[in-house]
RNA sequence: CGGGAUGUAGCGCAGCUUGGUAGCGCACCUCGCUUGGGACGAGGGGGUCGCAGGUUCAAAUCCUGUCAUCCCGACCA
């Protein structure tokens, strides 16, 4: 490809409205370009990266035995309605009407199209097992887009689907799909960690998200979830679903008797456990939360943080928020009193369930909420002064140097990247949408289904992310636009344009992606344009070519070597 | 949906307080000069100042509304 014809248009600044560096550096080199609130146009040079990676997951899934199709992007409700999620999946499902009036949606992900198609072409359990994937745009109406391709609200996602004929089948094709993951990111250059996860929206039961961890630089807020992770035995989890052994902390507030005591303008653990002088592990944490529309008080001790996904999970809910101060007042006036939050304590609380987080357990002479505004209950014990909530589960977040439940060793965490999820369905989709098939017995039974993504686009974000430096892109040579630019370092000077000319021409002989830089630019341009796009390897042909030497540079390692140009062809060649 | 901010040329910004009919840098076009790390000179093109009302002789500027974008929380590939 020549330079001067190529469509990309670099940048001198980095766009103002862009936060992450995968996003500034792929708006400056011309590879992407917003059209509107996270949904981009992917310039040429994106496209090339983005084709990579596609063939990049086509071979790896092929070869794991997956069959490519491509289903619609535009789904009936019907099939939505049959799963049961029409109404549960919420805002992001994207709706529309046609001419008609009849109720679609843009595809945020394909479960119901699949198991539709599942049930219609899987009679028997000799066809299983199948697995079906497609690559294609997905849309969906994300809250908060951000982070350019990171968070788009349409984006560019393999999506795969298993089909097995028992949970054993299942636990095959997973383990498989595992596989094909870890290949698939190693070929793409990313260093990913599998870790547990909740199962979220799409449901099921096991889950495992493929991260690729940035906490190496501190500026990073690229990496939106937290990772729990141990150092000695492997584990690692998503905060949303990792679980610890706690440290000892004090767990008896050793008052001598209970009684209820005046705390001033404590609203918080902290201004409580100051103000008694008290450590806030003895403080049990009252919080309101609304899930599904219904109110439910948590319990926890004072020094822990709750994880809304665990607690939301532990009532089988879809949606959670903290409560707002016009429904804890509206719970207060159920209840009988009037307090405000910091003051809120599960004794006498009418209309709210109440679920404690494990950690309250073992609280002894302990002090708690009462009820009363500017008061708490101190010397409090369990059957005594407050009854133990019946349901008693994990509801915490993990922290740092916690223990591995596995091996006892401190886990530590970091920020990652999702870059890809599978999860183990079960027959959540082919139970409600009755998929089934015929089993050796003869009997109809429903497919035991697993579904398994990559963000093809955020993996090339991602890669970004993890591969760059002050001056541009450094992108891994499997998913590199080109292999190689040759720059002549100026266009005056005829013997660099024609050595130039024909080092491209070998290149593009031999099919080697090259870019010939033919602008008519200074050289700095060009250098700097080069190092901005971020081409792994850069010939560059300037006044030593009279001893017949070029300069050949790794993008990757900045490290330059002076060779001739028949060597840095082979150089190419060889890679 | 809450909290904060911003909308002026393709990109980055100034002008707004104190109304007088739009400017700078980059990019773009022409010519000259220049060619190892984003040169220089001269000339040129490009903007209904987000949109709609209002106040005024006069609005980018003041007022009201509205839309969009960005940042902080609930989503997830």
């Amino acid at each position: 490809m020549r330079m001067s014809k190529l469509f990309v248009q670099t940048l001198r600044e980095f766009p103002s409205d862009a936060e992450v560096i995968s996003h500034k550096l792929l708006v400056r080199a011309g590879y992407i370009r917003k059209l509107t609130n996270g949904v981009y146009n992917y310039l040429p040079l994106m496209w090339r990266v983005l084709k990579k990676i596609e063939n990049i997951v086509r071979e790896e899934m092929d070869a794991s035995g997956a069959q490519e199709l491509l289903m619609p992007f535009v789904q009936p409700s019907e099939l939505w309605l049959e799963s049961g999620r029409w109404e549960v999946y919420g805002k992001e499902l994207m709706r529309l009407k046609d001419r008609h009036n009849r109720e679609m949606c843009l595809g945020p992900t394909h479960e119901e199209v699949i198991t539709s198609i599942g049930r219609e072409g899987i009679r028997s359990y000799k066809q299983l097992p199948v697995n079906l994937y497609q690559i294609q745009s997905k849309f969906r109406d994300e809250i908060r887009p951000r982070f350019g391709l990171l968070r788009g609200r349409e984006f560019i996602m393999k999506d795969a689907y298993s089909f097995d004929a028992d949970e054993q089948g299942l636990d095959k094709s997973y383990e498989i799909m595992a596989k094909a993951y870890t290949r698939i990111f190693e070929r793409c250059g990313l260093e990913t960690k599998m870790v547990q996860s909740d199962s979220g929206a799409i449901g099921g039961s096991v889950s495992h998200e493929f991260m690729v961890l940035v906490n190496e630089d501190a500026e990073n807020n690229a990496g939106e979830n937290d990772v729990f992770y141990c150092t000695k035995c492997g584990y690692s989890a998503n905060s949303n679903h990792a679980v610890s052994i706690l440290n000892e902390v004090e767990t008896d507030g050793h008052f001598d008797c209970a009684k209820i005591v005046d705390t001033p303008n404590t609203h918080s653990i902290e201004e409580l456990s100051e103000f008694l002088k008290i450590p806030s592990s003895v403080i049990c944490k009252c919080l309101i939360y609304v899930i599904d529309g219904k109110y439910v008080a948590a319990l926890i001790r004072g020094d822990r943080t709750i994880e809304e996904t665990k607690l939301m999970n532990a009532f089988q809910g879809n949606d959670i928020r903290i409560a707002r101060n016009d429904e804890i007042e509206e719970i207060m006036n159920i209840s009988g009193f009037n307090a405000v939050a910091g003051f809120i304590g599960p004794k006498g609380l009418k209309g709210v369930e109440i679920i404690a987080d494990e950690t309250v357990k073992d609280l002894k002479n302990f002090v708690i909420g009462i009820n009363q505004n500017d008061k708490h209950f101190v010397g409090a014990n369990w059957g005594i002064d407050v009854e133990l909530p019946q349901k008693i589960e994990d509801i915490r977040l993990v922290e740092e140097n916690d223990k591995c439940v596995d091996c006892n060793a401190p886990l530590k965490v970091t920020k990652g990247i999702e870059v890809g999820n599978i999860f183990k369905l079960g027959t959540k989709y082919s139970k409600a949408m009755n998929a089934t098939f015929a089993d050796k017995d003869g009997q109809e039974k429903p497919f035991i289904m697993g579904c398994y993504g990559i963000g093809i686009s955020r993996t090339a974000a991602a890669a970004v992310e993890r591969h760059h430096d002050e001056f541009g892109i450094k992108w891994p040579l499997a998913i590199a636009p080109y292999t190689v630019i040759v720059v002549p370092v100026s266009d005056q000077d005829e013997t660099q344009m024609r050595v130039a000319e024909e080092i491209y021409n070998k290149l593009l002989e031999a099919k080697v992606e090259v870019i010939l830089d033919d602008r008519q630019e200074r050289a700095g341009v060009k250098l700097k344009d080069a190092d901005l796009i971020g081409i792994p390897y850069r010939i560059t042909v300037g006044k030593t070519i009279k001893d017949n030497l070029v300069e050949f540079k790794e993008r990757a390692t900045n490290n330059m070597v002076t060779i001739t140009p028949d060597e840095a062809v082979s150089r190419i060649l060889a890679l």
